[in-house]
DNA sequence: ACGTTCTACTAGAACGTTCTAGTTCCTCCT
DNA sequence: AGGAGGAACTAGAACGTTCTAGTAGAACGT
C-alpha cells in the first residue's frame, strides 16, 4: 500500500499523465470539465503530488533555507515572517535548527542536501572562512549581523542607532548614570557597545561605564548581581530582552524599584518583552520588515545581482521599565 | 553553472554513475584504490548528492517529520532531542513550524508534500477529526498531549501525577491553602487540572481552588492579579514554566516574598526555568525521553506495529520558589 | 476549399539518484 | 584443465514528476 501517484490518478480519468499534472498545478491547457473530473478523482485517491520529484524535474526548486537558533524567541518571529515573506513570491520555505547539540555547519549541510536554491542564516555566528565555503556552494545572507564577505550581502537594523535611541531616551529623562550590560561574543554586540560609547559621548557623560554580560537570562543576572556589588547605576542598558530579563530579575527580588529607583532597557522587541508583565521598554527591531528584506535579498541574489547591505532604522518602544530619574 | 551531479564525477573519474554512487554511499563494491580516487575528484568538484532524487529513487525517504510551535520553549528542547533521536536510527528529520500565521494543518501538508514517512505532532492542538484525517495519509503520533483516536498513539507524561508530585512536596512543606492556575484549553490542561483535584482531595485540603490562567506569561500575570484581588493562598501551582514565570513577576513587583509569602511551582522545567534567575521549582518532563520514545513509537508505526501509548513519570525539580509555609 | 490559429490532449524524454542483473577478470579448488 | 566463486565494475531501468514537441480536431477568415 503505497501512496497513489499521478499514473494511478490518469489510469482512473483514462487520460495521460501530463493531462493531470496541468490539472493538478491550474496551469492552462485542459477544459473545465476534465478539470474538474480529475481533481475529483485525485481528491477520492487522497493523491498528494511529491514534492521530490517535482522538484527534481524542475530546474529551480523554488525552495528557501533558513537557518536558526531554536531558543532564540526573536528567531521564532522572524521565522514566522520568512514564511509569508517568502510565499509571498512563490517560494517555500525549508527551517533547519541550530541548537547546542546540532552545530551550524551541520544545520547548513542539510539544507545543502535539500537543494534549497538559498539560505538565509538567522544570527549567524559563522567565521568568514566558514562563510565563504558555504557561499560558494549556494547563494546565503545574513540576518541580524554584519557580513566582512563581499559574497554574502546581509539584513539588519542599525544596532549603533538602535543603543542611541535607548541612551538618548534615558537622557532626557534625566538619567546620567548609564551602563551597559553587553552582549559579550554574541553577533551584533560589537555594534551595540560602540553605539553606547558614542552616545555616552555625544551626551557628554564622561567614561562609558559597561559591564561583561551576554546574551542569556544568566548572563544578565549574572551582570545585575556584579552592579550591586560594585555600585547601581541608574539605567541600565541590557544587549537584548533576555538580558534585560536577568537584570530585571535581580534587582526586583533585590527589593529595588524599577523604575523609580533603577530603570532598564532591552533589545528586540521579542515576545518576552511584550508578552511579559514585566512591560519592558525596549529596541524594536521589526522582524517582518528584517524578513521582507531578507527575502527580497536573495532573490535578488538568485537573479545574479549583488543587493546592497540592508540596514533598517530601529524604533524604541517605551514601555514601563524605564522613567525619571 | 549547476550544482555538479553523479555523471559529472564519473565522467571526471573515467566510470561509471553507479560506482560514484557506491562510493559515495560507501556500500561495498569498490576497490580502495578507486573509492579514494573517486572521493577526491567528488571533493575538488564540490559535489553534494541530491537528496530529492535519492529519495525519490528509494523506497523510503528515511524521513521523519515534525511539527512544533515556534513560541513554545519546551517544543525546542523535544526539537533538539528528535534529531538526534532520529539520527540513531539512521533518519532524518524534516520540521514544520506552527505559529499564528501558520496553522497546524498547512504544516502538516508541508511536511507530506515532502513525502516524510511519518510525522510527530508536538502539543498538537487538532482536533479528532483533523488528526484522524491526517492519519489516513500518513503515520502520525502526537507527543504530550493524549490521542482519542486508535490510529494515533500518543507519547506524554503522566500530567495528574506530576501534578500530584507537586502539590505533595507543598504540603510536605506545610501549606495547606494552594491553589492551581490552569491552562484553560491549551493540550494536558484537562489532566493537571484533574490531578490537582486528585492530590487535594487526597491530602484532605477541603475544596480544590482553581482560577482559570492559560499558556502564556500574560495569562499567569492575569490570574495573579486576580489572587491579588480576592486574596492570596500560601503556595500557587501553575500550569507551565510561563504561567510560573508570570505569576511570579507579578508577586515580585508587588513586593511579595517568593518563597516566603508564596511558594510557586512551574511546569515542563524548560529552560525557563533554568536558565531564569528566577531557579522555578517545577515538574520536569525529561524531553530526551519523550524524544526517544516518541521516535520508538513512529518506528514501530512504520513496522506495522501499534505502539502502546507511553506515559512517562514526571519528576520534581525542587529549586528556589517554594519553601516552608 | 484552404490555410491559420486555437484548444485539448498525448508520447516520451528528462531530472539525479539507486537498484537489478549482468559482464569481466582473477584466484582458488579439485 | 575446468569450473566455482568472488571482487570490481557497468548498462540500463526505475522512482514521480514536468517539459518539449507534437497531433487531432474545431473554429474562423478569405
Amino acid at each position: 500500500m503505497h501512496r497513489p501517484t499521478l499514473a494511478d490518478v490518469a489510469l482512473e480519468a483514462g487520460v495521460s499523465r501530463a493531462l493531470v499534472s496541468i490539472v493538478m498545478r491550474d496551469v492552462p491547457g485542459a477544459s473545465d470539465e476534465t478539470r474538474a473530473r480529475v481533481k475529483a478523482i485525485a481528491e477520492r485517491l487522497g493523491y498528494v503530488p511529491d514534492q521530490r520529484a517535482r522538484q527534481l524535474r524542475q530546474s529551480s526548486s523554488r525552495l528557501l533555507g533558513v537557518t536558526f537558533d531554536l531558543h532564540q524567541p526573536f528567531h521564532g518571529d522572524l521565522v514566522e515572517h520568512l514564511y509569508t515573506a517568502a510565499a509571498e513570491h512563490g517560494y517555500d520555505v525549508a527551517i533547519s535548527a541550530v541548537a547546542p547539540s546540532r552545530d551550524e555547519p551541520e544545520a547548513l549541510r542539510a539544507l545543502q542536501r535539500e537543494r534549497c536554491e538559498a539560505v538565509v542564516l538567522l544570527g549567524s555566528a559563522l567565521d568568514d572562512a566558514a562563510l565563504s565555503a558555504g557561499a560558494r556552494a549556494m547563494p546565503l545572507l545574513v540576518v541580524a549581523r554584519r557580513s566582512g564577505l563581499d559574497a554574502v550581502p546581509s539584513v539588519r537594523s542599525d544596532d549603533r542607532a538602535g543603543v542611541g535611541l535607548a541612551v538618548d531616551h534615558l537622557v532626557s529623562l534625566g538619567h546620567r548614570a548609564i551602563v551597559h550590560v553587553d552582549g559579550g561574543t554574541a553577533p551584533g554586540a560589537d555594534d551595540r557597545r560602540a553605539g553606547f560609547r558614542a552616545a555616552v559621548e555625544r551626551h557628554g557623560l564622561g567614561e562609558a561605564r559597561i559591564v561583561p554580560g551576554g546574551s542569556t537570562e544568566t548572563a544578565g543576572a549574572d551582570a545585575a548581581e556584579a552592579l550591586l556589588r560594585e555600585g547601581l547605576p541608574t539605567a541600565i542598558v541590557a544587549f537584548n530582552d533576555h538580558g534585560a530579563s536577568g537584570v530585571l530579575d535581580v534587582l526586583v527580588r533585590g527589593r529595588h524599584d524599577v523604575p523609580g529607583e533603577v530603570s532598564v532597557v532591552g533589545y528586540d522587541d521579542s515576545r518576552l518583552a511584550v508578552a511579559r508583565q514585566t512591560q519592558l521598554t525596549t529596541v524594536s527591531q521589526s522582524a517582518g520588515d528584517l524578513a521582507r528584506a531578507a527575502v527580497d535579498g536573495v532573490l535578488a541574489l538568485l537573479d545574479g545581482r549583488r543587493p546592497d547591505d540592508v540596514v533598517l532604522t530601529p524604533e524604541l518602544v517605551v514601555r514601563q521599565t524605564t522613567g525619571p530619574t
